[in-house]
DNA sequence: ATGAATAATTGTCATAATGACACTTTATTT
DNA sequence: AAATAAAGTGTCATTATGACAATTATTCAT
């Protein structure tokens, strides 16, 4: 493997070169509520204050593969899909260095995961009104994936990669509680859902949290956007 | 001023240095048709082909900043609202050396904005339909800004940034035919968008390219969201 | 065994939004 | 005055929505 760039290779003359780095953003459910994933910085500045995932994206990597280099570093999670959300680059945003900072956003079953975040790893879930002071701009990046998220969960079945592969009516439902933080109704909130085609009741049921227990439900094989799409103006 | 980056400041070591561009992808509506704004990218390499207005970040320039920049010293195009879109960092993406793109898309009505455009510089408006090859990978910026805006428009009323201040209900159809590529029944379409309450008809006509002519419209003072949000999970 | 307690599940009705559909109006041109 | 071209407008059947509360299934306590 050789480098890229070698001495032959023209470079762009009289252009600033600055670091670039990738932030993770990762929601999680636990069939209550929506977390952030946090860790402690691991070095200066602002060490050991809380922060979103990142690191610098090295020089024969492109920005997805870095993203999940980093997540797996830092928190031990892999196989996580993540999203592009934007990108932050005013001058001062890090004190030390101009750093570009490309911004990934994932949602994901948080019982699924517990078994990597364990132990080595210090990074901690906080629920979505219980976030602390973060460094640099990372709480602003915040702010904005969750209006994406909300964005996309408008118009897509996004909200399902949160869920386990069976889950109950009520846990569905505080999932979009927890994200849009308001309250639904739950005859019409089951209707709407249902009548969407997207999820099938199986027979089983889920029998802790509750006396009468729950019935599962899981995603239709045939995954479809929620009715054929929204569209405000159509037809 | 001075400059970021003194002697006595820590720099982060050992880390990968690259060089970080823009580029801006216009979109513009013309009364019947939306299209797509290119120039010819004016050096090497690569040179005289299409390309998207492109251009790199300077030492001190925050990454809106230099978008506006770049669209300024390319088309003279001015106070153009623009939003980011992505940002694409595959190692190989320019052949020349490592180069991270900001990409950003803008919305304009084109006649408002034909006079900076006239003569020294060399950009062109091309259809949807006609877009010709472009450079590196900016045919996939542009497809991936059209779902971008398809997306936002379902939801916002993003497209009247794209007409004059006074426009026809047939102008508006046409606009949002173009951007989803489908038609609309005008009865059925009039009908939604005055529901809506975001414009309202003026007294006067329009009375070029059609014998009877075609009532004014504008955007109602009191801008809202079309019907207080979009949730297909809702209450 | 019985009853109390807890959360899940389910239905109605009035109103609003949607989609399919075609004729009338207005002003110009011939 | 008639023809033409595009703009404007109305109905109806179907579906989606939002507001609303009683019933069911199970466990726990007595």
């Amino acid at each position: 493997m050789q480098n890229i760039i070698t001495n032959a290779m023209t470079v762009y003359p009289q252009v600033a070169r600055v670091v670039v780095a990738v932030d993770c953003i990762i929601f999680g459910f636990d069939g209550r509520q929506v977390k952030l994933l946090l860790i402690h910085r691991g070095f200066e500045p602002e060490k050991g204050r809380w922060s979103l995932m990142g690191g610098f994206v090295r020089g024969e990597e492109g920005l997805d593969i870095a993203a999940a280099r980093v997540l797996k570093e830092l928190t031990g999670l892999e196989g996580v899909y993540m999203k592009q959300l934007s990108t932050f680059g005013e001058p001062r945003r890090d004190p030390v260095e101009r750093t570009v900072s490309v911004v990934y956003f994932a949602l994901i079953d948080i019982n699924q995961y517990a078994a990597p975040l364990s132990d080595r790893f210090r990074a901690e879930w906080f629920t979505l009104k219980k976030i602390p002071p973060l460094i640099f701009d990372h709480r602003e990046m915040v702010t904005q994936a969750l209006v994406r998220l909300r964005q996309d969960a408008e118009t897509q079945p996004v909200l399902f990669e949160l869920l386990p592969a069976k889950f109950t009516m009520p846990q569905l439902q505080s999932l979009y509680e927890g994200v849009f933080s308001r309250k639904f109704d739950k005859r019409n909130f089951s209707r709407k859902v249902l009548a969407s085609g997207l999820i099938v009741r199986t027979k089983a049921k889920e029998k802790s949290g509750s006396r009468k227990g729950a019935f599962l439900f899981r995603l239709n094989k045939s995954r479809r956007t929620l009715r054929p799409v929204f569209e405000h103006i159509a037809n």
